[in-house]
DNA sequence: CTGATAAGTCACCGATTGGTGACAACTAAT
DNA sequence: ATTAGTTGTCACCAATCGGTGACTTATCAG
């Protein structure tokens, strides 16, 4: 936040601004993190080489060396996501054993909706996702997936879905549907109808997800 | 698509091209049909005054005159495009009134699907309105919010939701999920989990969806 | 202390963007 | 036929983009 100017130093004959010595792994660092911090705060259309130079203080030619290019900027910011995605899924409530699939499902989405509704780089995550096709961002799509994949494993235990349900199919428009709703919730104040900018609303939403769960999955054991 | 190229038409002394004869509005049905023909094959990325121009073989000094500039096009085409959805929306099985609350949530579930997994202005314009927060933006999600409104209320009838259900938010959650879903096929062959990129899965994200929608409004009258 | 090499810096490139000013060509009313 | 006003055309602008070449400066092995 403080250095996304960049900062005078010395044109010539830098005497300071030396406490930052010469250090790549260093540098490299430095870029990620303005890398993630632009595309946080100012979402996909406003990433870029030179954003990323400008919010980190470090002359581009060094994101070229460092990182190929755009792609590879790209790639190594994709596995530092990865990495986030597993932290903010895993975190909050342990996913212990549910008492039924229903259950495990309901905390599963929940968990989904506050990582969507407090994080915006997963908000801009998915953004991204949706709007761009290149092999970069694929691979952003792809750790998402690996991560709920981690989370609905250490949670699973035994439990199995009621027969003659489509559970993948069911618990897929699930997420989906939260998803949409919260980027949707982004640039509009009412989504299909509903007044998304209420907080009121959120519960409402998080009311009819238990019930569209217990629909499918059954009011047992609760 | 035969007129992207900015056809050589004499630099002096045209004495052909003009067949095209100098008509203001038939020049701003030009521009609107490119515009939408850009936005449909392009999407919102690609979409501006430059690609507009040179895909309707005006010049762009045209398009800020008689629009006065890229929101004002953008107006323009939010205009045409809210009569599209209209239209889209309306045609195909005639929304009469129906048996049951829930099948009339699975008529409408039904049909938004087919619209937007066949029509991919439908998905650009979700992608847009997603995607950015300008007001002309926002007028395009507003018109789609209307047409959805209209049928609804063309094809309710007098039929009520069960009582304890909060109908509106579990159907915004319905219509989220599929909007999701299609937005995110485009990019990804599998979405949550689910192979999109299989024709056999959409059916069964459409038994999925019957199957959600019976959970909460019941399995009566069908 | 001296070089070689890596790290950091700066000035540029071509392309593209949204946007304007100035001018040529056509049309229509007088 | 002359003229006024519209329509179309073209050349330009500043800003930004991703990307590169060439330079200075610091670090460290010998």
């Amino acid at each position: 936040m403080t250095s996304h100017i960049p900062l005078p130093q010395g044109p010539v004959t830098a005497d300071l601004a030396s406490d930052r010595r010469r250090d790549r792994s260093a540098t490299q660092q430095r870029i990620l993190e303005a890398a993630q911090a632009i595309l946080t705060e100012e979402g996909p259309s406003g990433f870029g080489v030179n954003a990323v130079a400008r919010a980190s203080g470090v002359d581009k030619q060094l994101i070229y060396r460092y990182f190929g290019g755009l792609d590879g900027l790209l790639s190594g910011l994709g596995e530092r996501i990865a990495a986030w995605w597993q932290e903010k899924l895993l975190q909050g409530p342990s996913p212990t054993p549910m008492a039924s699939y229903g259950a495990l499902i309901e905390a599963l989405a929940l968990r989904v909706l506050h990582v969507m509704r407090t994080e915006p780089l997963a908000v801009q995550c998915a953004l991204w996702e949706l709007a761009d096709n290149t092999q970069p961002v694929k691979a952003l799509a792809a750790a998402r997936g690996r991560a709920l994949g981690a989370w609905m494993a250490r949670a699973k235990g035994d439990l199995q879905p009621p027969d003659g349900v489509d559970a993948p199919a069911v618990n897929a428009m699930i997420i989906s549907a939260l998803s949409y709703m919260v980027l949707a919730s982004r640039n509009a104040p009412t989504v299909i109808g509903l007044a998304t900018d209420d907080e009121a609303t959120w519960i409402r939403i998080e009311t009819a997800l238990r019930a569209l769960i217990q629909g499918v999955y059954g009011a047992q054991a609760r």
